[in-house]
RNA sequence: GGAGUCGUAGUUCAGUUUGGUUAGAACGCCUGACUGUCACUCAGGAGGUCGCGGGUUCGAGUCCCGUCGAUUCCGCCA
């Protein structure tokens, strides 16, 4: 079809452009037909454009009253200044007074209103995700993922990093998150993984001396998912030789300067802090703190000043191994917030949700009263301990819990955390980079007497903590499991807001530690050859000192765009049950494609037809 | 796997507590009027398997059971 291609986009004619003769191509946002006198808001990508058709051109008057919202239009005619002005969009100085106006498209009416505060469901936008994505919020969105793209490859390429592909057909490995799997036809009844990282291949790279290795790369993990977890989602995944984690920080900090200066003309401060997995867990609760929450005080361990009380909540707390009592102090009066016994209540509610028998607290009232159920079972002693430890003053409360060591901190934080979301004790104008360092090498089940890499197996235990790998040796059990659980590892996170949105270490590159790690979750000889043997090999050929990072591009991505999910940085995101509602996928296939596989369906789901 | 919220017109919701006449509103859509709108305005109109299945009842959008879907959280996942 012929048609007037476009002489500038819809959000570029201002006052200067005022008598060119001009052609614009776009979709009807709005008619607003005042009988005769006709306006349409046309749009595109870069903005919306008025164009005036006037009484007196019957032909094209005609032709254009009839047209529908979203209808694709090529329209022609002079740039004039608007009687009457919107000074609300960059254009509203100007309209088009039209000479040529052609319907290059029709549209049926849509299924919901494309306008910027949209008021569809999200599963309707997710069927019809196309129109979805005509929504200027959800363009800007990925625009900005875009633009984020770009930094991060140039950032590196100035560095001297080297851009790979690594495959996606790959070895399936059953460690760490559920693999996606695909059949393989040659091979009937064998199975490639799609990858969860491309961890072996980049390390494999630095085996090859390719020295510092980027890829922004899409990885696939089988898992049930949240508002900020996809099934596949996207890595800035980098590897370096020779290196220690401070150059791996080094190398990643400007990174973030860059975007953040560019994407919303923030100067960010480096280098960012840095706490301890232990630190940050005794003082925050959490591995992944929001340091922007006001208004809460850090977690207090109370357990010394407690000990000597004859109350059996405490005393039975403190009996177990590793039991102690902590608190955590919640500002209200001066944040003009009243805790009544309804919250109190709530709060005690949801403890015992988390395995507590209650909420211990002391209230410090605005009038100076205290209120406790915990007063008679403390004396006057310890009462004014509690009070000067937490620096507690009229108007703030206590809240206290008893227990297992990490029950109580996490709880705590939990705590924290959902006090700050209920009272919006979040500074959100601000962005609180962390690096979270020291993580333990192993996690240990006590339940199952489980030992499991609480990162991945390749990561380097600390040289000054290898002595305990012997010592466990003479260990078994508990505590066996509690002394490998108290190794650390030069594995790290970096944290943002709360969110986790990097994790890396530097790795094992000697066979006789990597065999000591495989010893210790318990991969026997033969079980590491079937699984990493292509890895053991390679690094039998000279291995450098390597690390890297990972980092969770979609996260970083939406919390640049001020969103909690990631599904709107994504184009074509899936829902919590890993679906696809605009092209209907995972679907049936057809009998002769598994077949070909070998394949026979032995489940007939619900789903099926 | 578990817990919460939601599902009623094309869309967003009200109606469900306490079962009872013809299931309402706004926006959108259609028809007509309107020469400076930009949430155009005004008049009129069409539009509903109340997610699906079963049960209780004289009677179910409303109560009960099951099921499907969306979403949030826990488990799971780095």
């Amino acid at each position: 079809m012929s048609f007037n291609t476009r002489t500038h986009t819809c959000g570029e004619l201002k006052l200067s452009n005022a008598n060119e003769v001009v052609t614009l191509n776009g979709w009807v946002a709005k008619k607003r037909d005042l009988g005769g006198l006709l306006f349409i808001d046309l749009r595109d990508r870069y903005g919306i454009t008025q164009i005036k058709i006037a009484p007196e051109q019957k032909d094209i008057y005609e032709v254009a009253s009839k047209v529908g919202n979203e209808f694709v239009i090529s329209v022609g005619g002079v740039v004039i200044e608007r009687e009457s002005k919107n000074k609300n969009i960059p254009t509203g100085e100007i309209e088009i007074d039209v000479q040529k106006f052609q319907i290059l498209n029709e549209a049926s009416v849509t299924p919901f209103v494309i306008e910027d505060e949209v008021k569809a469901s999200e599963d309707l936008r997710l069927q019809y995700r196309y129109l979805d994505l005509r929504r200027h919020s959800l363009q800007r969105n990925l625009m900005i993922r875009s633009d984020v793209y770009r930094i991060v490859r140039n950032f590196y390429a100035d560095r001297n990093f080297v851009e790979v592909e690594t495959p996606i057909l790959m070895k399936s490995t059953p460690e760490g998150a559920r693999d996606y799997l695909v059949p393989s036809r040659v091979h009937k009844g064998k199975f490639y993984a799609l990858p969860q990282s491309p961890q072996t291949y980049k390390q494999i790279l630095m085996v090859s001396g390719l020295d510092r290795y980027i890829q922004i790369c899409k990885c696939f993990r089988d898992e049930d998912l949240r508002a900020d977890r996809q099934p596949e989602f996207t890595q800035i995944d980098l590897e370096m030789s020779f290196v220690h984690q401070q150059d791996v920080f080094n190398m990643t900090e400007p990174m973030f300067k860059e975007i953040w200066k560019e994407i919303l003309g923030i100067e960010l401060q480096t280098p960012f802090p840095q706490m301890s997995y232990d630190f940050v867990l005794e003082n925050y609760g959490s591995d992944k703190p929001d340091l922007r929450i006001f208004g809460l005080s850090k977690i207090v361990n109370i357990s010394e000043i407690v000990k000597d009380l004859e109350f059996v909540v405490f005393k039975n707390a403190l009996a177990e191994k590793n039991g102690i009592v902590g608190g955590v102090k919640f500002s209200f009066a001066e944040n003009n917030i009243d805790v009544t016994r309804k919250i109190i209540d709530g709060l005690t509610d949801f403890v015992k949700k988390l395995g507590f028998g209650g909420l211990g607290y002391i209230k410090y009232n605005s009038d100076g009263s205290v209120q406790s159920p915990l007063q008679k079972f403390l004396n006057e002693e310890v009462q004014a301990k509690i009070k000067n430890v937490f620096e507690a003053k009229d108007g703030e409360i206590i809240f206290i819990l008893s227990g297992a060591k990490k029950k109580v901190l996490t709880s705590l934080g939990t705590i924290r955390n959902k006090i700050a979301a209920d009272y919006k004790l979040i500074d959100k104008s601000r962005y609180e980079f962390l690096w979270v360092t020291d993580f333990p090498l192993f996690h240990y089940d006590e339940e199952s007497g489980e030992i499991a890499a609480e990162h991945h197996m390749f990561t380097s235990p600390k040289a000054e903590e290898m002595y305990k790998f012997d010592e466990a040796k003479n260990l078994s059990g508990k505590e066996r499991g509690e002394l490998l659980q108290s190794i650390k590892a030069d594995c790290y996170d970096l944290v943002l807001n709360g969110n986790e949105i990097a994790s890396g270490s530097i790795r094992i590159h000697r066979q006789d530690i990597q065999k000591k790690v495989f010893d210790v979750v318990g991969l026997t000889e033969q079980e590491q050859q079937e699984k990493f043997g292509f890895l053991l090999n390679a690094f039998q050929y000279g291995a450098p000192p390597h690390g890297g990072v990972a980092f969770g591009f979609d996260r970083i991505v939406a919390i640049l765009c001020g969103l909690d999910a990631i599904r709107d940085v994504i184009a074509f995101p899936k829902t919590v049950s890993a679906a696809s509602l605009m092209d209907e996928s995972p679907s049936n296939v057809a009998q002769q494609q598994l077949d070909d596989l070998g394949i026979a369906i032995t489940i007939q789901t619900k789903n099926s037809d």
